[in-house]
DNA sequence: TTGAAAGCGTTACCAC
DNA sequence: GTGGTAACGCTTTCAA
């Protein structure tokens, strides 16, 4: 390896040829006669020549990159679905640049802006502004754009994501089947984040969901819990055990599940005879905890894959990209 | 926002200047006079000038952005780790691009190669290869490198981790100062990974460390389970208990330790009374499980901001960079 | 089948 | 202070 790159140039006057003709030999783009070709290939590996990638963007107008500005890592869902993008990504000869919003409005218009700046083919967004002050903006980029998770774009921008409200009416029903006859929600901190005035569509939906699903099932008034709060934890199930109603936790996410099920584990309180709980992404971590966490798998690595696929199908200029719902199913487990 | 990006170009044509002086407004590089750098910048701004970035690389020979080889995102060790390289770099004005070897070494290598023919400025790796196959490809690139996690490259690319072993050889010091007369070591799936001849520098400190704590402890031989298995480690908890023998469990990191803590959850094993469980990392899932469990609190946001301005050092040409040994604690849990 | 030259958008340097 | 122009390394087009 050399300190001093070596170019098309070089390889040119090495062959004694023109750089056209190294250009040709390089991708093969025919129109050369075969054994200059092999000469040239052969220099060219012999001097070690690595194309300049900047160089060749510029005159070509395409990275080959794609930026994705997710939310954190701290969540296992969102770090599931980042690998399965950049797997995926690879897969076709797309690298991925990553920039995390950490769920800050600035942040992710800067990251935003980065992208537009670097023109990356194409941006996968998990949105944290919300509509109004994000469509324009990443419309007017004019690249490819998918949104996960969060909806935006009123229907200009390309939306992937299982459809939660869905899955908690049926979260719900799925419970009644089972005997339940009250069921709470748990979304701690969404509160906060409404104040924040961040998106929370997705957790909404799910909201939504939960609500929908006690009216359709005739459970009386939705029992929502928005902070952590271990005393309430512990009145629910004790309520529950008194009147001998059989209730349940469905929970915004498997960590919030997790939780919950180690604060009732602490307290002697039997799960699934005294109350059920049921998370919501299927995270790997409930392979590990006993009793198995009933959850709702998403096809996380689908909905990834997916999200990669439609944001490819645009840069292809294909027509018809329309949103895509991603399949799920319920994981039975030893909590409900 | 309009389609066709605004140039320098167009910029000096509108001003009726030469491109040269829209630079030095642009950037403010002295020797132009206040009154035109304003209007330039005036324009610049009304016709919504935004640079090109991969323009400006190639011309600057410096792309403000670093390589981030990654293993996987399963671990949230990893995950945190990686957070804070991003957040650091971003605090400096540079941005992560993100590769996942997920353990395999040709994609190690692949990544590698991009990066070099992307012309990062520089590149973090978490080295997955081992020493003869890596250091000298790294040492070719002649970029500032920084390896985390594992160690490579004798002593010639800077390295930044806790001290794994040394951590250990106190985990057991720290043990027998509880009472404990005899440790198991878990290290699960170790073995697989030294067929794959990956590199596994970070566990075999760790495995070392207990290995020289049980010797200066005079604690008898190693016991040490190198794959999951259930009924072992029941049959240590219950010889334990037989032989009132005060036993517990090191574990090479978190996740071994929470599982372990729950096969004896479910089988009706008391932790710690039974038998003592400790981890390694202090990932955030222990904060959401109780009993608590004892673990290592390794400063991982610490180990990610110094790993980038490690990184930053060598950009910035300082001499003099050496390995970094971050500090680390034992998190009090209830495990012990 | 090949060469020559004009881009791609910036930056940097040398004249004036 | 300012203009002009040659880099940066590659691709692409037009002529030969």
């Amino acid at each position: 390896m050399s300190i001093i790159a070596v170019r098309i140039k070089d390889i040119a006057i090495k062959c004694g040829v023109s750089e056209g003709t190294v250009d040709r030999a390089l991708n093969n783009r025919g129109g050369i006669k075969e054994e200059t070709k092999k000469m040239i290939l052969k220099t060219a590996k012999e001097m070690n020549y690595q194309p300049n990638h900047l160089a060749r963007c510029l005159a070509k107008g395409k990275t080959n990159t794609i930026g994705v500005i997710g939310i954190n890592l701290k969540n296992t869902f969102f770090c599931m679905l980042i690998e399965s993008i950049e797997a995926e990504a690879r897969k076709h000869g797309y690298f991925m640049e990553l920039i995390l919003s950490k769920n800050d409005k600035k942040s992710e218009l800067e990251a935003i802006n980065h992208f537009a700046v670097r023109k990356v083919d194409g941006l996968i967004i998990f949105p944290v502004g919300r509509e109004e002050d994000l469509t324009d903006i990443l419309l007017g980029l004019d690249i490819p754009l998918v949104s996960v998770y969060n909806r935006i774009g009123c229907g200009k921008i390309p939306h992937i994501d299982v459809d939660c409200r869905k899955i908690m009416r049926n979260a719900v029903k799925h419970m009644v089947n089972k005997g339940y006859e009250s069921i709470w929600y748990m979304d701690w901190g969404i509160e906060r984040q409404r104040e924040k005035k961040i998106n929370i569509f997705s957790m909404e939906q799910r909201r939504c969901g939960y609500d929908e699903g006690l009216e359709m099932y005739d459970l009386g008034e939705p029992h929502v819990m928005t902070e952590y709060d271990e005393e309430k934890l512990l009145d629910i199930a004790k309520d529950a055990k008194e009147k001998h109603k059989k209730t349940a936790i469905l929970c915004a996410y498997d960590n919030i599940a997790i939780k919950t099920l180690e604060i009732y584990r602490k307290n002697e309180i039997k799960v699934p005879e005294d109350i059920g709980i049921m998370g919501f992404d299927n995270i790997e971590m409930l392979d590990r905890i006993s009793p198995r966490i009933c959850s709702v798998d998403c096809k996380i690595r689908t909905i990834g894959q997916n999200a990669f696929n439609m944001l490819l199908a645009q840069i292809n200029n294909e027509e018809n990209i329309h949103d895509c719902v991603v399949d799920y199913s319920f994981t039975e487990g030893e909590t409900l």
